[in-house]
DNA sequence: ATATATTTTTAGACTTATCTAAATATATAT
DNA sequence: ATATATATTTAGATAAGTCTAAAAATATAT
């Protein structure tokens, strides 16, 4: 039996050490939990007495094979039930994430394996992020930032890196979607904003906007 | 802000004291949520400082109107996930019940507003049960057990009492579901047994599935 | 009316997850 | 190499929800 709270600090170990394979630090585990380093030490230990977790005192954490299984599982229903939102339930991709935050949780593996089946068992999430299949394998689809992107060449928007509702409604504002194409006009070095097409029209970005977006060549 | 576990005392009271307006005692309530009396008592005491339950030393517990909110809006919530899991999953009807009791604490007003306009603002849980509207009003259509019906008349089936997965299943292996017609054919005084006839044949049940079946008259 | 049984409450302990403050280990700078 | 800074762990408290055992109140029986 897992907790809720042991699930969510496998899930933000996962996040921060890139699929639970690399040392994620107390302190940054903390952060991520908007917690206190005593209380990620305490949950630490017993993660690690329950064999979800690898660790050496003052070595920080990583994922055993059983976290890393949890860890995807939950990641799958979490994005699962974005889509679901989104696609059945009329929420925009910045309304989603607080209510798959608790959704992710829920226990029943019929209804995570008919909610996939009910959605057509979608590749990706509202944000473009992968959903893990059933047995815990992502695709995955070669994409780079905006910010590496090269002058010249039209991509499409495949996904974000921020998932944050500021810069989700940003993209909204400036009509970015999911599939939208876009050509780099140009990049500039001093301050290393970017100048794009879509639609026509011409858009300046920020070199943050440039690090959040993901594209892919068309 | 509520926790889990105080929605699920407050909905049992709520069960218990007919709508929450009668008083419930300690041990019943202990019982129903599968505790000790000590700790319903802290519970009780909690409620009451929270303004959601009436409470006197040793007089038992009701509920006060935020109380009764608390409860039917957890009700609704538990009947339309219900719904959703039948309708659009695929389960049936004796599966639904402890996925719904998870579902029914997530919490989200949009969440909850969609899936019942999604699912077509349904009056009616799977079991028969009336959904509470928005506003927290139920449709209340008339229904007696089969325990009472009259040798005769024709009936169909609109509900159970008993919804435990042994009696659900009970219902199927005899291919008695709502909407199911059927003639009370003979009522035994001995043991209170009934011979009803459904879609031609005769099937004789006990005095427990009697009182455990609602029907209204067609 | 008094004794007995039942119900309810209280007292004190335990678990999980959290916190603050202090101690200890590791990393960095001179 | 030693001092200083940073990161991590430990110690001790707190709050929620639970438990057992004992005390107190209420209900029932003779
Ligand atoms: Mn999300
Ligand atoms: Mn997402
Ligand atoms: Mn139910
Ligand atoms: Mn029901």
């Amino acid at each position: 039996m897992i907790t809720l709270t042991e699930e969510n600090y496998i899930k933000a170990i996962f996040h921060l050490g890139k699929q639970g394979s690399e040392t994620v630090n107390t302190n940054a585990l903390a952060e991520a939990m908007s917690t206190k380093a005593s209380s990620a030490t305490d949950m630490i230990k017993k993660l690690a007495e329950k064999n979800y977790a690898n660790y050496k005192k003052y070595q920080g954490v990583s994922l055993t094979e059983d976290g890393k299984r949890v860890a995807v599982n939950i990641i799958r229903k979490h994005r699962l039930w974005e889509v679901f939102l989104v696609e059945k339930l009329n929420f925009t991709w910045d309304q989603v994430h607080d209510v798959a935050e608790q959704l992710e949780h829920i226990k029943s593996q019929k209804l995570i394996d008919e909610l996939d089946a009910f959605l057509g068992f979608p590749t990706h999430d509202p944000h473009g992020d992968p959903i893990p299949d059933k047995s815990g394998k992502f695709i995955h689809i070669e994409k780079l930032s905006l910010a590496s992107a090269k002058v010249g060449i039209v991509y499409m928007c495949v996904g974000v890196n921020d998932s944050s509702v500021d810069f989700l409604k940003y993209l909204d504002n400036n009509a970015i979607s999911l599939g939208t194409r876009m050509e780099i006009v140009h990049k500039e070095p001093f301050d290393h904003s970017i100048k794009i097409r879509l639609n026509g029209r011409e858009l300046m970005v920020s070199q943050t906007v440039g690090k959040n977006l993901f594209l892919k060549e068309v």
